[in-house]
DNA sequence: CCAAAAGTGTTGCACCTACACCCATGC
DNA sequence: GCATGGGTGTAGGTGCAACACTTTTGG
């Protein structure tokens, strides 16, 4: 720690240690399609490691919280507002960075693929992969992405946040999928249904599709008020969950 | 944000920008007595908010992890080593110190009280307070702290944290009542016998205290093995849990 | 009428709650 | 022997897993 390289005398007050860390963000954004679980990866256009696929991120700046920094980043990628997007873990390890020390807060976000997929930028060559069949990634954002998808598993389990990633109207098969592709197993199309229905969450809507059956789903929406009410509580999401990582 | 301020010949690679912002860490401490559960809290000894209750903190130093950080400033407040430690959630409001921007990681911490009670450093005044009459608080330290309660009584409902704040030998009694002061409950006496009994997480040792009654209660004391291979299941510690914060 | 997906019914088991009840012992 | 906290028993209820079953409709 130096004390010297920082203390200036056109700042008035500074603590007279601190060293210069940098802060980053970094983004793990989950998407979920017919294909499973994506993880949206950008090409690195500067140097160390341009050319390889990265999270999406940036610094940290002077006059936003680490949240608005979060937000700002998702809007230069893909430019939607409105995002899931939750703190994970910071990643600070010494050597994570060998330009010069930088800590890194990951955030995750969870969206539903076709709502944007025409939004995604194309400056930053932005691509889903599908999180079983990742690239190599830029420094330590593979152990990035892995802790998310570990976080992700054992907060879906709790909490309704599954929803983030359909369309607005889904049929019951499509959630119940979408369950089965976070969570790696088969659930009980009967019990599943009950489940969720039970949870108070869904409101059915009148139409149905007919896209993946001859007789037709219906849709069903979140209830907003109830999804607000209840996100905080546990619900236990998913049969047989007793071994997340958390 | 600048890009001159640090631009500098002496080092070969830098980003060229990145804003000087301090990263600190912050531990919220939980203990846990005869008076309930507490939060140890240290006199401010520099300004601003000189004299003022705090959280014992630092600045994060160049060639360390943000958890060898956490686990300095925890052995320099209390002697202490081996404490279970956990990141909480970063602190970034763009005002929250008044001196410079800094960014506060926090980490929340659980010791038993009477392992360490003559270990704590004077140096700092540093004082066990009751979780519900603290005083006023440095920056947004109460914030972190009401953070880390809300995430303590999350925590303890699905895994087997509780532990941490007792001595190594405690009876089933005294596990009640630290469960009865994290989730502000009153359990029942039979139903948190058998089901903590159930978790395999316990071994009985053949030895009473007879300190708080005249039949004698057993002393118990964790299963290491179990207690590691289980840390991360589901357990459901705590019943009627369906309203916790996380 | 048949295949295929949507949706319903049912049964048994495991567990959990509430509460009543014994047990050991110091005074 | 009785008060006190430790410890056990049990009946009723709830919820869930498993899996069989019915419904709808396009081809």
């Amino acid at each position: 720690m130096t004390n010297l390289q920082f203390s200036s005398p056109t700042s008035t007050y500074r603590y007279t240690h601190g060293d210069r860390i940098l802060v980053a963000i970094d983004c793990i954004v989950f998407g979920y399609d017919e294909n499973g679980l994506q993880s949206l990866l950008v090409k690195r256009h500067i140097e160390p490691g341009k050319g390889q696929w990265a999270l999406m991120g940036g610094l940290l700046e002077e006059k936003e919280t680490l949240d608005q920094a979060a937000k700002r980043i998702l809007v230069k990628l893909t430019g939607m507002t409105d995002v899931y997007l939750e703190e994970l873990k910071v990643f600070s390890d010494v050597t994570r960075d060998p330009v010069e020390r930088t800590i890194s807060v990951t955030y995750f976000a969870l969206i539903n693929i076709h709502n944007y997929e025409h939004q995604i930028t194309h400056e930053y060559e932005a691509r889903w992969f599908s999180i079983s069949h990742l690239p190599d990634l830029l420094f330590d954002h593979k152990q990035m992405v892995d802790y998310a998808k570990a976080k992700l598993k054992y907060k879906a389990a709790l909490h309704p946040i599954g929803f983030e990633l359909l369309p607005k109207k889904f049929t019951l098969t499509q959630l119940r999928l979408l369950y089965d592709a976070i969570f790696e197993t088969q659930l009980d199309k009967g019990n599943f249904r009950r489940m969720i229905l039970a949870s108070g969450l869904l409101v059915k809507l009148w139409e149905k599709d007919r896209s993946s059956s001859k007789k037709g789903a219906y849709f069903y929406q979140l209830d907003e008020a109830r999804y607000r009410e209840k996100f905080t509580s546990f619900l236990n999401l998913t049969p047989n969950s007793k071994e997340l990582i958390g």
